[in-house]
RNA sequence: GCCUCCUUAGUUAAAUGGCAGAACAGCGGUUUUGUAAACCGCAAACGUCAGUUCGAUUCUGACAGGAGGCUCCA
């Protein structure tokens, strides 16, 4: 157990630093990189001709608990920088030299902004320490200086703050040996990482370790397979799903339910093809953007045509058929489409990233005056769809980064004024977002949703657009009160996002135990035995003819056999017909994950059937 | 794309430098069953292509596919 009186990021980087200590000692020619602190645990980056195995794991955690007993203390020092790099240079650390001479030279390591989940330093500093987050120390006399950390013979680079001694480190376990760019760059060397857990008592690692396991047991990419929903084929291709009739229904289904919800707020369906000539994307500036990740076909004539990687490129020019005047708008455009983007084979992962993935996508194109309106209207579309399921939504607004506008597309008092409108609605809203800078689309701000699902991670999901650079490419006008042209703007509205992606959030999300309304199958009928089949039949045929889906069973296997069968199916109502249901007048009724069976008539089955339907419980 | 690891029936998986053993699912039969696995039988696999070897599922390499990361993510 280690120390509370410590916050638990000092108590996991020192778990890190200690880890550095033991790989050195069974490992002594290790280059060391970096080693933050990150979610739930560390990692340390090393550089060594030895490849690590997972028996080497089990050997440096065992060194580490040996680390551990030893107590060793964590004492700081300071050393003037040139003393530093040639103490690490004698060494052989030539990262540590690296990070030094970053220091010389800008004063910072620019660490911070490289790694991907940069560490939060703790502030809070054990008695007695007087120095805390800047890694450099201006000295006395101006002499620049920076903090290194000694245990027993291992000495790192580091601004604290610690543990007082190696006895005080989390209760931990090395996870996992991954390979990782030195600074986040891949033209640089890559190294070894080992990422660890840290806790301060067994008893949270413990909880963690079964959260992980309950993670996996839910792993959308299993529950497909045994749920029957989609498959991939290495004829067709990696990162390219195919739909069983389970699966269409789930994602047709999701969509049917995000149209309705649009429905009131006057949005038309339309549709496009599904590739374009590159002038478009050379128009939009996706292509210079965004080539390389484009199927791109040549033409038998010779003419270079793409698979579309979005659609709003394609609804523009639906908006540029004809002048609109201000009257008719908004226009909103609603198309659930696939879109196609060549995704490096390392990126791809289930239904999460793929090669060919639906957008339940919609663009409105409206003057600026109708922004905040538009906007609130597609917020309350995405609240009531993430409240159906059981999610709790954080809003974040997507900034630009003013320090690189070559990522971007547009001017930056253009940016500013968009950003500025979308406050603005947030505002009015009275909604609360965390502001994130770099976040934006190269040609807008956006309001994200992240839901947080039932096992508390949370999902980037929903996203909401406002682009003012697109319109001013393509030319998008209207004809105003005055008969003048006047600029529009076009806002980017996606429920769900792309469908794959959010059925492989909701699959683990509800452990493939999807509520009536969205299972495809929702009873199940069996018989007990021989004489059974013509009532299972009967009962099938009733329930369909009130819209359930059914799925009836009157093979010769045992009850138990039939109920395992349709448990691991998750199909929520279960429904066994014998002698004492022949009549039909009373059902015993099994509901999934329940050991109880209520008995009840035909009608209130139905009645209760439908109304969670109605409710989408 | 890069690093590390992996690839045996539909799925889960065992063993082996010299015939690849099983479970579940499937199919055929027996049984007619009361809420998470009845019984018997049958069929079904070493990812692909090279190399080493008398002989390769096993060793080596390339390719394909997968896993965990990194990079990327309109």
């Amino acid at each position: 157990m280690a120390d509370e009186h410590f916050p638990i990021e000092t108590v996991r980087h020192s778990t890190a630093h200690i880890l550095a200590g033991a790989v050195l000692e069974l490992f002594p020619d290790t280059k060391l990189g970096v080693g933050p602190v990150i979610e739930n645990g560390f990692f340390y980056d090393f550089d060594l001709e030895h490849k690590f195995t997972p028996v080497d794991l089990l050997k440096i955690e065992k060194r580490i608990k040996e680390i551990q007993k030893r107590k060793e203390k964590f004492v700081r020092r300071e050393m003037p920088l040139e003393e530093a790099i040639a103490y690490f240079k004698g060494r052989g650390q030539d990262f540590k030299v690296e990070l030094l001479e970053d220091i010389k030279k800008h004063g910072t390591t620019k660490m911070d902004e490289i790694l991907h989940n940069p560490p939060q330093p703790s502030l809070t500093l054990r008695e007695g320490e007087k120095i805390s987050t800047p890694l450099k120390i201006r000295g006395d006399k101006g002499v620049m200086k920076v903090s290194v950390y000694e245990t027993g013979k291992f000495i790192d680079l580091c601004r604290g703050p610690h543990v007082e001694h190696s006895g005080q480190i989390g209760v931990f376990k090395l996870t996992s040996i991954a390979g990782a760019y030195w600074r986040g760059s891949e033209k640089n060397k890559q190294l070894q990482r080992i990422y660890g857990l840290a806790f301060y008592t067994e008893d949270e690692l413990k909880k963690h370790l079964e959260m992980m396991a309950e993670a996996e047991k839910r792993d959308h990419r299993k529950l497909g397979e045994q749920l029957d929903l989609f498959t991939f084929s290495d004829l067709v291709g990696p990162g390219l799903p195919l739909w069983t009739p389970k699966g269409t229904f789930l994602r047709n289904t999701l969509d049917n339910f995000v149209w309705e919800l649009r429905a009131p707020y006057g949005y038309q369906k339309v549709e496009i093809p599904h590739i374009t000539k590159k002038d478009l994307y050379e128009k939009s500036g996706h292509w210079q953007k965004f080539k390389d990740e484009l199927f791109k076909i040549t033409t038998r004539e010779g003419h270079e045509f793409a698979m579309k990687p979005m659609n709003c490129p394609h609804h523009t020019q639906l908006y540029a058929r004809r002048q609109f005047s201000y009257r008719e708008l908004p226009q909103r455009y609603a198309n659930t489409t696939t879109c196609y983007r060549d995704e490096q084979t390392g990126e791809l992962h289930g239904l999460s990233r793929v090669r060919a993935f639906t957008q339940d996508d919609a663009h409105v194109f409206c003057r600026t005056s109708q922004i905040g309106k538009e906007i609130s209207n597609i917020w309350e579309i995405i609240k009531k769809f993430y409240k159906a399921a059981g999610f709790s939504l954080t809003v974040r607004l997507s900034l630009h980064d003013p320090a690189q506008m070559d990522k971007y597309l547009g001017e930056e008092a253009q940016w500013q004024n968009a950003e500025g409108q979308l406050r603005a609605v947030i505002k009015e809203k009275r909604e609360k977002a965390i502001e994130a800078k770099g976040e934006a689309a190269f040609y807008g701000p956006k309001i994200d949703f992240l839901a947080k699902d039932s096992l508390g991670r949370q999902w980037q999901v929903a996203t909401i657009q406002l682009d003012m650079n697109q319109p001013e490419r393509f030319d998008l006008t209207c004809v105003n009160e005055k008969g003048e042209k006047e600029r529009i703007v076009m806002i980017h509205a996606a429920i769900m996002g792309s469908i794959e992606r959010y059925l492989s959030i909701l699959i683990e999300h509800y452990g493939g135990a999807f509520p009536v309304w969205l299972a495809p199958v929702q009873v199940y009928v069996g018989s007990v035995g021989k004489g059974h089949s013509t009532a299972v039949r009967k009962l099938g045929k009733m329930l369909s003819a009130e819209g359930l889906r059914v799925e009836t069973d009157d093979g010769n296997d045992t009850v138990g056999y039939k109920i395992r069968k349709a448990e691991k199916q998750k199909i929520p109502y279960m429904l066994v017909i014998g002698d004492k249901e022949k009549s039909l007048r009373k059902l015993t009724v099994r509901i999934r994950g329940q050991q109880k069976q209520p008995q009840m008539a035909v009608s209130a089955f139905i009645k209760r059937v439908k109304k969670e339907i109605e409710n989408k419980t």
